[in-house]
DNA sequence: AGGAGTTTGTGAACGCGAGAACAAACCGGA
DNA sequence: TCCGGTTTGTTCTCGCGTTCACAAACTCCT
């Protein structure tokens, strides 16, 4: 029997709220750095920019950690959140594209931070094979499977100009990484049971151009 | 009398469209360039990633653009979506805080290319003032001012650490600037009338690591 | 000219997420 | 112990977005 309830919550959280909690578990971090030891609903939406009644509701699927009357402990929040997205343990994590972007990528503290280890940098071109980013070995793409075995990789960073990015990610996906995150800009495919997550710089803007278009419109057809 | 009809299509196009449109633009220009006069919904949605029905209904909300039985004109498709979003005008952007993901964000081609002009990289630290990136020499954040009124910028793009994002935002506000992309991983408190698209790493490594942690949970729990 | 085949555009049903509102539960003081 | 004040957890309603399904419209072939 496939664990019909099991023991501790994850039933099943809803999209919307699994894409909420790390902002909820940064703004516990900054409560809990200030030294604020409770915080109620409404200060904590205010901090994650949030509805009140919107946090409330997120909370209430991962179990009840507040007390009524008094609000959440913020210590004790945080580690919920945190052993609910699986932060509290050791992520391995691998970036093909050694480009700019990448390069940004293995400096930046935030992923350290919260679990997530780079355990190697990769790039196609030899080049770049001398570099030393962020204390890390800049390695052969060709090194992707030995890598990926030795240290239990399971997400994988794509950094690399678009016409790259298929062919890394079909390589990836061989390797037996099952969560890609996609900064360059195409569309990938890859089998149902791996996850994708596209961040894309000039859609978002392009997305900023539309409203801002709509803004200015009036008064210059006026 | 505020264009109730406004000629050229344009009512209003529901959110999760628009961020669509971008993506659609992209798979009808590489269409294009491989030599693509005509493609039907299905081969587009196929370039794009999404349900055929999605991106019918999408582009009904621009007008018919289509022929029945054939499909649509591919470069005259792109030019209206282009239109559409804004994109065939040009958008001076100004970016703050360039450290190794300002770089990247200044050498980024996609921008230039989809109608985005970076008239200027601004920075806090005297150190970096002598530097040129892209082209572009980063002058002290102080100019902002000047800048945003010279060239009438209105969108403003933010890659400082999280401790100074508020405080440009607040500079930026008030230079006029009415878009901000923000890849500072704090909440932004802006006037309503201010667009925020916020772009976090962490936060999308983070839904992955939730997603992976199910993933390998019921193997380990069994 | 007419019919078979193809593809768009849209009406309708469905499911998910947001927000309001309220009962249940807790704390502190008398 | 009881009561007022506070805050959580949850129910309900509403609106948006997705998807299905099909009529309308176009092309091509005979």
């Amino acid at each position: 029997m496939t664990a019909r309830t099991s023991p501790e919550s994850a039933r099943d959280i809803p999209e919307a709220t699994v894409a909420r909690l790390p902002v909820y578990l940064r703004a516990l971090v900054t409560l809990s750095e200030q030294g604020t030891g409770t915080c109620s609903s409404e200060e904590l939406a205010v901090a994650a920019g949030v509805n009140s009644a919107k946090l409330r509701k997120d909370l209430s699927y991962l179990g009840s950690y507040g007390t009524r009357g008094v609000g959440y402990d913020v210590d004790y929040l945080r580690y919920q959140i945190a052993r609910e997205i699986g932060v509290t343990q050791d992520w391995p994590v691998v970036i093909v594209g050694i480009g700019n972007l990448g390069q940004a990528l293995a400096n930046y503290s935030g992923f350290r931070s919260r679990g997530f280890r780079v355990v190697a940098l990769l790039d196609a071109d030899p080049a770049r094979h001398e570099a030393v980013v962020a204390g890390i070995d800049v390695r052969p793409f060709d090194e992707l499977e030995r890598i990926a075995h030795d240290h239990s990789v399971a997400i994988g960073v794509i950094a690399t100009p678009a016409v790259a990015a298929q062919d890394v990610a079909d390589r990836m996906v061989a390797c037996g990484i099952t969560s890609i995150l996609n900064f360059a800009p195409t569309v990938l495919n890859v089998p149902a049971e791996v996850d994708v997550r596209k961040v894309d710089l000039s859609i978002e803007l392009q997305i900023l151009a539309y409203h801002e278009q709509r803004k200015t419109q009036g008064a210059a057809t006026a």
